[in-house]
DNA sequence: ACTGCTACGTTTAGACCTAAACATATCTGG
DNA sequence: CCAGATATGTTTAGGTCTAAACGTAGCAGT
């Protein structure tokens, strides 16, 4: 069943997920391969979706990573202003690099720094004018491109996707240890 | 619909997507969040299982492109050769990526680089003994471990995954033009 | 009020990647 | 046979991230 259409030329559906794993039972039988058809494709659309919104960005003169601090602090609503440590926390990077880009971003004007007045010694950011201004001028596009992404799927096929990635997501978390390493 | 149990503390399962998306409604209503229940859910989940791999294979002392370099190469098969440019198309990373990969590894004592004698001007690269030892002893690792993190799904419910998956990555490949750029 | 503990943010060193510039080697068509 | 086009790999410059070391700011107990 793997031989039906051999590929007489180069690779219309480049190496799939399918295939590596079938490689492995030919080269290795019993190597544990039952994860490869998820966590493979999981992969390869991260990146594509990363890649992709990269291209997007560009164009709008921002890159990915001031666009997910941007967004966070829109998001959470006036007065746009979260501690260093909630933006932490919503975010899958370490506080090191939300320290880095935090910097990065106040260099470039997008946001403002403060000492925060409230018990700990935590530090406020919150948009400037300008970063509040480009998070507006940004989102539209690239969540509107990613819409147009993954149009294919029905309504009834992007539910289930969406409860399975959910279920699939719950048992990893549980299984690595919820917080963040 | 929303408002039902309120998140009266921390965040158990913090910051769904869902969540995401209901946060731009009610900033921006009329943002296309269509994508966000899709595409975050992959994200994180890539990342939940990357960070994971790399704590395994810490333990075994190689990184994550080095097992991808070997393991493309000892998945080839009998003689364990393949030409730079085999490997670049087998991976998603830029050529100079491929290039940095090989010479850290020759570096290592992991492959070999011999001139390509089948007409072009290639380089072929090979597994020395101890690169084709090291990828035996770490691949059951990995790949056990990934099996282990995705069993909490059906047999029913994983194939429909991979279905969806595969289904959702054909119209992005299509939309994005499917070679890497 | 001291002393030690914990929380929080920043800095630093090192790893890896991409994009673009290079450097060659191999073909192609007069 | 030669000139340009094409295919391959490597190098370089710049950027971002993580992990770990730091440096302090509040807090708790005595």
């Amino acid at each position: 069943m793997a031989d039906s259409t051999a590929a007489s030329e180069g690779l219309r559906t480049p190496y799939p997920a399918a295939e590596i794993a079938a490689a492995w039972q030919r080269e290795r039988p019993g190597t544990p391969t039952e994860s490869i058809e998820v966590v493979t494709p999981i992969w390869w659309l991260a990146k594509l979706f990363a890649d992709d919104r990269s291209r997007v960005l560009r164009e709008a003169g921002i890159d990915a990573a001031t666009l997910d601090l941007l967004s966070v602090i829109r998001r959470s609503g006036p007065p746009y202003t979260l501690s260093t440590r909630e933006i932490a926390q919503r975010t899958l990077v370490t506080a090191g690099a939300i320290s880095q880009r935090v910097a990065r971003a106040e260099r470039d004007g997008l946001v403002r720094r403060t000492p925060g007045t409230t018990g700990r010694r935590t530090v406020e950011v919150s948009l400037t004018t300008d970063g509040h201004a480009l998070i507006e001028r940004s989102v539209d596009a690239v969540l509107g491109r990613e819409a147009a992404l993954v149009i294919d799927l029905t309504a009834h096929e992007r539910n289930s996707l969406i409860k399975l990635l959910e279920k699939l997501m719950t048992g990893v978390r549980r299984r690595t240890g919820t917080s963040q390493p």
